[in-house]
Order: structure tokens, then C-alpha cells, then sequence
RNA sequence: GGUCCCGUAGCUCAGCUGGAUAGAGCACCGGAUUCCUAAUCCGGGGGUCGCAGGUUCGAAUCCUGCCGGGAUCACCA
């Protein structure tokens, strides 16, 4: 299904009879070899850096080699012609009944069309949001929730089989705090005036959460000492807060597969267990970490602490697992879960992190790295800030929490499509500024719109036509679609496959977006041709059959937008207005 | 000071395991609609790819060192 896979075994098979027939040495390493669209759309329909990758290895000039291939891949039928062209790349133009071909794949696959299997059914986990269950999400979640999900279906589409999963951290100190701010709430429910001292959550969002309290439990915790209420107070909040947070990720439409609880790990053996594991491989040991570097020195003691040794797997330094109290430090239970993955069978894991983890990317790998000795790989994909605007004017205001915009006031201002598409038009790993204003407006300015846009005008298009069926469409004559600009829209929807699975093994969902638009332009570029040329317009009352076929090919751009949109989990409008 | 990320047109950014004359949008200038949505399209000007070395047939891309911006940095999760 993917085009250029396919003119890639052709290359590859034909230099393995050049080999066969001596005109290559033995023992080449193909693996280099590679099938592409060209720069410049003028080259031909695709091009092969064969002769060039080869050329130093076979001890031969690139063109040589290259007008060889090129005879044996002429030979084929659907290579038009193949030209040697600059340093030794060799141009391909495909018979055009190749790209025609296609149109009716496209319509007879629907939004399967791109799928591909490079997954192999392999287990992959993508952790990704697990933010603190101590309030609702905020801006500072919401791009690493769109980034987790849409990467997921990214890897869905590509023939993986993905975990969705989210890891509540309900065992730590930041729980006592929540359940604190909560027995304040529960006090004011009762009628008392109550102060909220720092260190506590003041935010109006827990409210309701001490009036249910009321509700569930009466007056019995009043005036009662903390090791009373503790306990239960931990477990009401932590549920009350994953409600929020879940509710939160609907308005995103974000499902989970797996919620882990942090707090399973304690008690049970699991961090010990690890950490037997990881000692028994001789990477634990009791020692004193050398002071930090530079003028952070200051005040700085010298502890003894129960250590991994992570500098065997790449970290600059050990990292405590044990503070000097004997408890554990964030990252033991941290280690136990990627543990636990690792043992759930995953064949590779990813964390989706915000980028003030940047520290933490070197010791987790190595712990995944000593845990699994070095079979699972982690990639650690680290969101960076989003900067949000309004007119141009940093918009920072939240109605409800006062300090950072949640992520429900986003989404109640641009919709839940607007706010992933945009969260999903720069790298992760590059800051995103977002402004409220341009990414509800209704223009070109706007990627969003522009991509949905052509979606609807193909609807618009098909529905004057009287709405054909993708069977009959499919059974158009499609060697009528000889225009340039017909062509290039046709391989751009052959580039699709392609792109889908190289954004899925670089990991990088942007890339779906960048090519959404490109798609989007070469479909505006022809529909506008036909305003100038009635010729071109893609209903022609005098030819029926042309019609037929440019309805096929602008119903596929439609199926292939639906597809893209859907791996980031954008819905498509049938109409704009 | 250590580590990680970023640095590409006036602005915001793409640039596909290194490949051909480095691309797009905005802004600016000039055009296009009796028509399926002008909410669009076409053309033009605009670049020492932060700097300097290195690797090679070839570097925005890989390596080293600087410069600038951001994040982070030992018993906080």
C-alpha cells in the first residue's frame, strides 16, 4: 500500500541481480538505500539515492552504477523513465496508471488507507498526563495530554499495539496536603470560618470536594486530630481529584487504558523486589554522593544514602533510591513501576513528561536500561512550555484557579478540536505559543481551519453532485486525471503511507499536522483552477466521465484528511458555515 | 558550574535514517471571482541556516568548541 515501499523492493531487488551478475560486488550493505520524494516536484515522481550511498563501498563511480539500475528498473512496467541527475541521484517518473491506481485503493481502504505494520504488534506503553492528583489539569498538562494520545493512535495506526496509561501519584507527601486543604473545606462546609495557611490548596475546586465529605461522613471528623481522618480524608480527596482530572480528559476526548497506582507499590514487596533485582546485578550500593557542581555547593552536607549506580548505564551520576531517614526517595517507587511495566511484557515504553523533567531523562533510561538489560528501549519525549495569548497579549487569567488557566477554560474558549490540532502544529520538543484569538478565527492564518476547509469543500463538491457512493467513484476511469495539478494532489495522497509511518517511528504526531496542510493546499490550488479554467472545475455537466473521476480523487483527499485528522483525534466538519 | 532543549526570511515555524537551486504561513507589493464556499488562489521581493573548526563525494542535518535564549540541578513528588 505504501508506493514508495513498494518502487524500494523494486531498487532493492534490482541491485541484488546487479550483484547476481556482477556489475555490483557482493557484501553491500543496502540498508542506506533509500526511496523518496524528490525536492522538486520538476525531478519526477520519486528518486533513490542508490548509486551514490553505493558508490564508495563498491569502489565505483555513482554514475555507473546509476545508469545500470536505471536500465533494469526502465524494464519494469510501472517505471516510465529513470534519469541520472546530479551527483548520481537517479529520478524516477512512474506510469501514470500507478498513481491512478491509487485512488480507488484509497476509496475502497477508507481510513484504513495508510495503516501500515512496521509495529509488528509490538507491546508499546505511553505514559503520558499523570499529573498530580491534587487539582484539575491546567495548560501546563493539557499539551502533553494531546501530544501522549495522539502519539498513541500515531502507533495504533502503525501497527503497534498500544497501552494508554496514566500513573496517579497517591503516595506521596503532596496527598497529605490535599487531604489537609480537604478538612478545611469539610470545617467550612460546617459552618466554621477557616484560614488557608501556606502550604495548603486553596483552590476553589475543592469546595464541592469538602461539602461531599460532609455529606458522606456527617460531623464525625470535627475537631478530630489528623491520624483520625488522615487515612480516609487521602483516599475521598485522591478519588475526588482523579473525577476532575478525568473529566478534564474527556473534554479532550482522552481515554485512558490503564490507571496505576503509585500507592500499589508500597507495602506489597514491588519496590523492594526491584531494587533486589537491580542489587543483584550489583548496580545498588550505600555510598556519598559527590557535592553538585558549581555555586549550588553551598550548604551542602555529605550523606550517606542507599544509591544506584545509574552511572553504569549512562547517567553522569548515582541517584539515591533511599533518603537518610530510610524512606524511600521519589525515584525508588518510580523505578518500580517502569519495573512493573517491563514485567507486564511491554516492548517498549514511552513517558511523555512536561520539560522540567529534563533532569530526570538520563537516570530513567538507565534504569529501564539495567532492568531490562537493555532490551525495552524508553523514549522519554519532554513537552516544553505553552505560552498562551489573546491578541497578541499573554493570557494568563484563570477564572477558577486564579494561578494557572486550566485546561477546561481552553477548552471552553476554542473547542476540543482547535486545542489539539494546535497543540500538535510544533514539536514537542519546541516551544508553543497558542493564541485564543487567531485559533478561532476563520482564516487561512488559521491550520486548523484551513485542513477542515477542504474537507467540507469536498463535501460541498459531492453533495451537488448528488452525493456518489465510494463503490461507484472507485469504478472511475481514472486516466483522466492528466492535469498537474491533478497529478501532485495524487502524489501527495501517495505520500500519506509514508508519512504516517515515519511521524510513528520518530515518534513525532507534528508531522501528521504539517502534512494535513500541505494535503489541504494542493486541494485548495486545483479547486481554485477551475474558477480560471471551467475545464478544470471538477464537475463538468459535458463530461461525465471526467467528473466521475475527479469526484474519485477528491473524495480520497477527503478519506486520507479523515484519516490524518483522526490520528489527532480531530473531528472533521462536513461544513464550515 | 553540570545536564537537557532551542537558535533557519522582518515575525511564527517546517525541513523526512546527511542529498539536488534551504521551504510554508503571516507581514509587504502586484494580480485573480458571471462559477462547486474569495473563509480561497497565483506571482514578486526578502537568507553569512547563531559563530568557528572537523568528518565526506555532499552538512541546516553528524562531531568538537564557543555565543545567545529557556528549563533543570543533592533526603520535592
Amino acid at each position: 500500500m505504501n508506493l514508495f515501499a513498494e518502487i524500494k523492493t523494486l531498487v532493492l531487488s534490482a541491485l541484488h541481480e546487479m550483484v547476481g551478475e556482477g556489475a555490483l560486488p557482493a557484501d553491500l550493505n543496502f540498508s542506506n538505500v533509500s526511496v523518496e520524494p524528490p525536492r522538486d516536484a520538476l525531478h519526477g515522481d520519486m528518486a533513490t539515492n542508490a548509486a551514490m550511498v553505493l558508490a564508495k563501498p563498491a569502489k565505483m563511480k555513482p554514475r555507473d552504477i546509476a545508469e545500470i539500475l536505471a536500465q533494469k528498473l526502465t524494464a519494469d512496467p510501472r517505471i516510465d523513465t529513470a534519469d541520472v541527475a546530479g551527483p548520481g541521484f537517479l529520478n524516477l517518473r512512474l506510469d501514470p496508471a500507478i498513481l491512478h491506481g491509487l485512488i480507488p485503493q484509497i476509496l475502497n481502504s477508507g481510513a484504513d488507507f495508510g495503516k501500515s505494520n512496521i509495529g509488528q504488534g509490538r507491546k508499546v506503553n505511553v505514559e503520558f498526563i499523570s499529573a498530580n492528583p491534587t487539582g484539575p489539569l491546567h495548560i501546563g498538562h493539557t499539551r502533553g495530554a494531546v501530544f501522549g494520545d495522539a502519539l498513541s493512535s500515531l502507533l495504533d495506526f502503525a501497527g503497534y499495539q498500544v497501552t494508554r496509561e496514566y500513573v496517579i501519584n497517591d503516595g506521596g507527601s503532596q496527598i497529605d496536603t490535599l487531604a489537609r486543604s480537604v478538612y478545611l473545606r469539610y470545617l467550612e462546609a460546617h459552618g466554621q470560618a477557616v484560614s488557608f495557611p501556606e502550604g495548603v490548596y486553596p483552590g476553589d475546586y475543592l469546595v464541592p470536594v469538602g461539602e461531599a465529605l460532609k455529606a458522606k461522613i456527617g460531623d464525625a471528623y470535627i475537631d478530630q486530630p489528623e491520624d483520625i481522618w488522615m487515612e480516609e480524608i487521602r483516599n475521598f480527596a485522591t478519588d475526588a481529584m482523579m473525577g476532575l482530572i478525568r473529566s478534564d480528559m474527556a473534554l479532550l476526548g482522552i481515554e485512558m487504558d490503564v490507571f496505576f497506582s503509585e500507592k500499589s507499590l508500597y507495602g506489597t514487596g514491588k519496590i523492594e523486589a526491584c531494587l533486589d533485582a537491580l542489587e543483584a546485578k550489583g548496580l545498588i550500593y550505600q555510598g556519598t554522593l559527590p557535592p553538585p557542581k558549581g555555586k549550588l555547593g553551598e550548604g551542602w552536607e555529605p550523606r550517606e544514602q542507599t544509591l544506584f549506580r545509574s552511572t553504569a548505564h549512562g547517567d553522569d551520576v548515582d541517584r539515591p533510591v533511599k533518603k537518610s531517614d530510610g524512606g524511600w526517595t521519589y525515584f525508588a517507587p518510580d523505578i518500580a513501576y517502569h519495573y512493573d511495566k517491563i514485567q507486564r511484557g511491554f516492548d517498549e515504553l514511552i513517558d511523555v513528561l512536561g520539560a522540567d523533567h529534563g533532569g530526570y531523562v538520563k537516570r530513567m533510561k538507565a534504569a529501564v536500561s539495567a532492568m531490562s538489560d537493555g532490551k525495552v528501549p524508553l523514549d522519554i519525549k519532554l513537552c516544553q512550555l505553552v505560552r498562551l495569548f489573546r491578541d497578541g497579549e499573554p493570557f494568563k487569567m484563570s477564572k477558577r484557579a486564579g494561578t494557572f488557566v486550566l485546561l477546561s477554560d481552553v477548552v471552553e474558549q476554542v473547542g476540543a478540536d482547535v486545542t489539539r490540532f494546535v497543540m500538535l502544529t510544533r514539536k514537542n520538543d519546541a516551544a508553543l505559543d497558542f493564541d485564543l484569538a487567531k485559533a478561532t478565527e476563520q482564516s487561512k492564518d488559521n491550520p486548523v481551519f484551513y485542513v477542515n476547509y477542504a474537507y467540507a469543500r469536498v463535501f460541498s463538491v459531492l453533495k451537488k453532485a448528488g452525493n456518489p457512493s465510494d463503490e461507484k467513484l472507485a469504478s472511475a476511469n481514472m486516466a483522466l486525471l492528466t492535469h498537474d495539478a491533478e497529478i501532485n494532489l495524487i502524489k501527495k495522497l501517495a505520500e500519506w503511507p509514508r508519512l504516517a509511518e515515519l511521524a510513528a517511528t520518530h515518534h513525532e504526531p507534528h508531522r501528521i499536522a504539517f502534512y494535513l496542510y500541505e494535503l489541504a493546499s494542493e486541494f485548495h490550488a486545483l479547486q481554485h483552477l477551475g474558477k480560471v479554467d471551467p475545464d478544470l472545475r471538477f464537475i463538468r455537466e459535458d463530461a461525465v466521465e471526467c467528473t466521475e473521476a475527479r469526484l474519485a480523487m477528491i473524495r480520497a483527499v477527503a478519506v486520507v484528511i479523515s484519516a490524518g485528522l483522526g490520528i489527532l483525534g480531530v473531528t472533521p466538519r462536513n461544513e464550515m458555515r
